[in-house]
Parts: structure tokens; sequence; C-alpha cells
RNA sequence: GGUCCGUUCGUCUAGUCAGGUCAGGACGCCAGGUUUUCAUCCUGGUAACAGGGGUUCGAAUCCCCUACGGACUACCA
């Protein structure tokens, strides 16, 4: 490897919101450059001036952050390799661009886009293959190659728009290995004169990508697999400007794919199916439109990056639920797999739940406190931690903790009738006022002690176990599901409970 | 159309480079158990080497063909 270091790259270009695939680069690269004590660098390909999106790039830093995998050099952190953003980079671009020419590796073009689509329909009517601009196409263009040197010059004086191309060999092979794919070679005549440089003034990914990467001492590109088929032009550019020995290692990544059919997954596919498909909200400044984020979803970042990962990724054992560390030590480019993954929303939630389960339940009061305070509840007679340990198993999400205890803040107003219907029998009132009587003698209001006297009480009385609990949890939740009744009761407190059951009694009628 | 790439349970995947256990795990689904509730959880089950040819004693694994899928084919990245 001629790299000391393992200096690896995100390269994002503002257009919008960061999509998961996105995410999912970043996220392979990070851990690629932690595994090998490099750097993790973030630049921002904002040479599209068109197709800028303003909120873009803090958007990115944000997703970056809110996932911990931030940059250690680059946007929003500085470093001796800046600037990292391209527009910031124009000039070195151009000196480029002029040096690649004088060496006769690019050339000036002057057609017009009408004349260029009038090339390609051209050859595509009289069925040729291929409709590239390339060494055979280019002599019929209005090019420094098929222009007198005088003319050219005459345009370049005149202030003619004029892009800058590369020039390719007409008949080599071009190799490479991919870290990932293995091994490809193209044939140059099936590749075209990609433009370099446009008319506005700014590069092309092509040539920004490689200038940079080069510059910054990038060791390892690691990148979409939609970027194989201009890697060839890139190798070129590399060997024009003498840098070929300085070529880093490519590893292409397979695409996310739709979860249904077919096809890369795209920013409009979590509309249509419902599923995020960008970490953060992102609200659209255009059309005010809001796109759901996962974080805004529910998921907590390491179970989102967990599932992430995961997708084109396995360290070939049985383990699934990684913390960054442990996927630093493992990750490695050859367990990349080849081909495109689906992804799974199930899947996903499956992780939300595991990684619920672990967090400390001071983070979940924090979250689930806010919801009390919006809601306008009074708290402050319960024991919020040991209510969240009693449901947390049931919650997949932090958003379900308001669903599976409402009951414990507000008291039944109504009652489920199916379970009216199956349980509340003509003795119900009877047997639940026996209870109240019983507990309230009860001095030690604990679950065991409850559900002993409880059910010492329906086996000496002969009653129906099923129905007896079944309507004493209706009195006090209001439905039949629920955790443990006499853990809820414990929490309630002796008072509540009893007075819950006495309006059971005397509401609920069959 | 052309170029390049890919294809193991419904989904994510292990196994492929160095050919040799009933193709392993996870999600989902189904069943049973626990909970006399619901959910969780536990146990079990379901289900795949795209197809066809080779090579070989032996192929998911190596080779060829076909099919299917994808990416690229912009003065976008």
């Amino acid at each position: 490897m001629p790299f000391e270091k393992v200096r690896v790259r995100f390269a994002p270009s503002p257009t919008g919101p960061l999509h998961i695939g996105g995410v999912r680069t970043a996220i392979f690269n990070y851990l690629f450059a932690k595994k090998h004590n490099g750097n993790f660098i973030l630049r921002i390909e904002d040479t599209d001036q068109n197709r800028f999106v303003s909120g873009a790039e803090e958007y990115i830093l944000e997703s970056l952050k809110w996932l911990n995998i931030e940059p250690d050099e680059g946007v929003g952190k500085g470093g001796s390799f800046g600037p990292y953003r391209q527009s910031e980079r124009k000039d070195i671009y151009q000196k480029y661009a002029h040096q690649l020419i004088s060496d006769g590796h690019a050339y000036y073009a002057f057609d017009t886009p009408s004349e260029l689509e009038n090339m390609r329909n051209r050859l595509k009517s009289e069925k040729h293959s291929n409709q590239q601009y390339n060494a055979k196409t280019r002599v019929n263009m209005l090019n420094s190659l098929s222009l007198s040197q005088a003319k050219v010059q005459q345009k370049l004086d005149n202030n003619d728009p004029y892009v800058i191309r590369l020039m390719l060999p007409e008949n080599k092979e071009i190799k490479f290995q991919d870290a990932v794919l293995g091994d490809f070679v193209f044939h140059s005549s099936q590749l075209d004169d990609k433009i370099l440089f446009k008319s506005d003034g700014m590069p092309t990914y092509h040539l920004a990508n490689v200038v940079d990467d080069h510059l910054m001492e990038i060791s390892h590109v690691i990148r979409g697999s939609e970027w194989t088929n201009s890697t060839p032009c890139h190798i070129l550019l590399y060997r024009y400007l003498g840098w070929e020995k300085e070529i880093p290692v490519f590893a292409h990544m397979p695409l996310l794919l739709k979860p249904d059919g077919q096809g890369k997954l795209s920013k409009r596919d979590g509309d249509r199916l419902g599923f995020p498909v960008f970490p953060l909200n992102w609200k659209s400044q255009e059309t005010s439109e809001i796109s759901k984020g996962y974080k805004e979803s529910g998921y907590s970042s390491e179970a989102f990056l967990n599932f992430l990962v995961l997708l084109g990724w396995n360290p070939g054992t049985d383990q699934e639920i990684f913390s960054l560390t442990e996927l630093i030590n493992s990750f490695s480019i050859e367990q990349i797999g080849k081909s495109g993954s689906k992804f799974d929303l199930d899947k996903a939630k499956w992780f939300n739940h595991q990684y619920l389960q672990k967090k400390p339940i001071s983070e979940l009061r924090e979250e689930f406190l806010v919801t009390l305070i919006e809601k306008g509840i009074n708290h402050s007679h319960l024991n919020i931690d040991k209510i969240l340990e009693l449901v947390r198993e049931r919650a997949t999400f932090t958003s379900d903790f308001w669903e599976l205890t409402n009951y414990f803040f507000i008291a039944p107003t109504s009652y489920d009738s199916k379970v009216i219907k199956k349980r509340w029998k003509e003795n119900t009132p009877k047997i639940l006022t026996d209870i109240i009587v019983i507990l309230s003698a009860l001095n030690n209001f604990q679950a065991y002690e409850i559900e002993t006297i409880i059910k010492q009480h329906i086996n000496t009385q002969n009653l129906n176990m099923g129905q007896v609990l079944s309507s004493l949890r209706l009195t006090i939740v209001g439905s039949a599901s629920g955790p443990s009744i006499f853990d809820i009761m414990v929490l309630l407190s002796k008072e509540e409970s009893i007075m819950r059951i006495q309006n059971g009694i005397n509401n609920i009628k069959k």
C-alpha cells in the first residue's frame, strides 16, 4: 500500500437530505478509518451550483453527529488539507485541468448542449451501439482537436463557452482491482471523453474527486457501486496527472434496494412505502413538506446504525448486536457483500427493541417525562422508574410508553366491553367487595403478599381464578392487558387500587 | 440499445477465495410453553443454493451458457 496512514473520506453533495444509503457509506468509511487508526474526512462536493440545497450541509453534519460518527477532519471540523468544500477549491482544479491540456490529455470542447444532443440522436438513429463523445466521434465535433489552433484561440479570446474534456486513448484496456468486487477490465473504446471542467467554471465530480483524493492523501475510496463504471476514467486521471503510484484502493459497496420490487432505494420511496429513508427529519424549504427521519420516528442512533451496518456487511459470525467499538474491531472491507440489499422495517424495529431493553432507565425516564409534561400529567405521587421498568420489555420505541402506562396516571373511565361480557358475572361485585376488605386489612402492600392473599381467598371460596383476576384487572386498568396486576397495584398504592376497584363495582354494568 | 456488475430461506445473511457434515444464524410467519390477561420471553417448526450444461469420486463453492435483477450510459453527483 502506497499510503502510510489510512485516510478515507465521505464526500456527499449537498443536494438535499442525506439518505440512508449515504449514511451507510459514511458508516463504512468511519468504521474502516477507526479500525486502522486512520482519519475520517468529510468533504462536501458542491460543484453543481444548480442542485445546491441550502441547509443540506448542516443536515449532513447533524446526521453524523447523531450517529456519533463525526469526522476527524473536514467541513465543520477543519484540518490541514483544506478547504474541504469543493466550491472553495476552484483554482486548484483549474490548474490541473490546464495541466492536462498542455500535456495532451485533455482538450477544449465548444459544443452546445443541442449540438451534443444532435450527435447522440444521429448516432442512435444510425444504430450505433455507442453514442458517446469519444475517440471516434470527437473528430466531428467542435473542439481543440478538430479545430485549428487559431480558431480555438479565437473562440477562447471571444469568451465562447467551453468545457474541458478528458482525451481517452483509442484502444486501451484499463484495469483495476476493487477490494469488494474484484478485478475489472474496461476498454477505452467503450468509455467517453468525460467532461472534467464545466462551462460555468466548476469542475465535474470526476476531476474534483481525483484531485482532492490525491491532495488529501486519501488511501481508500469507499463509495457506492454506482461509481464503478466511472472508475476507469478516474484511473486514467491519476495516470495522466502523474499520480499512478498513489492510486487509492477502491472499494465499491453494493446499493440499498427498495424493500418492494427492485431498484435503487430513492428518496421518494419513503413517502410511497411509509417508512423513513432519512436519518433525521427534513423540512423542504420549497414545499415546507416534512420528510420523516429515523430519529424522530423513535429509533435510537445505536440501533439504527447497527441495523444499517448489517446491510451489505457481515462479520461472518452469528453476532448481531454490536457496540460501535465492537463494529470498529470487527469491520473489514473483505466482508462487504457484493449484491444489493433491501431493507426490512421489521428487523429495524427488532433492533430498536433490543437496544431499548439495554438503555439506562434514567434515559428512558428523561424522554418519558417530556411526554408527561406535554400531556399535563401530574406524576409526583408515582415512581416513574419502576413503572418504566415494568413495561419496557413491551416497548419497541420510547413513544410506546404512554400507550403502555397511561392507566397509571389516569384511572379508567371506561371498561373494555369484551372483557365485561366474558368475565363480569352476577357475583363479581360481591367478590371484588370481599377483595377490598381483604386488601384493606393488608399492611405489607407488596406484590407477593397481595398475590398470596388473593389467591388464597380464591381457593378457599372456590372461585374461578381467571374470572376474578380478569375482573380485578378490568377495574384497575380498564382492559385485559398489561403486566402483572399485583405489580400494578403496588405502584398505584393501596388507596388508589381500592378506590379503582370500588369505582369498577359502582360503574361496570353487564 | 451498449458497457459493467450481481443472483443462498419472504427479508438480512454464514458458507464460495483454499470443492467433501441433514446448507448454519437472525427478522418475519406458524405451533407449543410461561404469564390463569395482553405483550415480552423460552422451545420447536416453516422456508433457499435462479436454470441448464460441464470439470470432479464428490459442486452452493471451479468453468461455460441462459434467465432474471441492478448500476452506468448528463456541462448530476
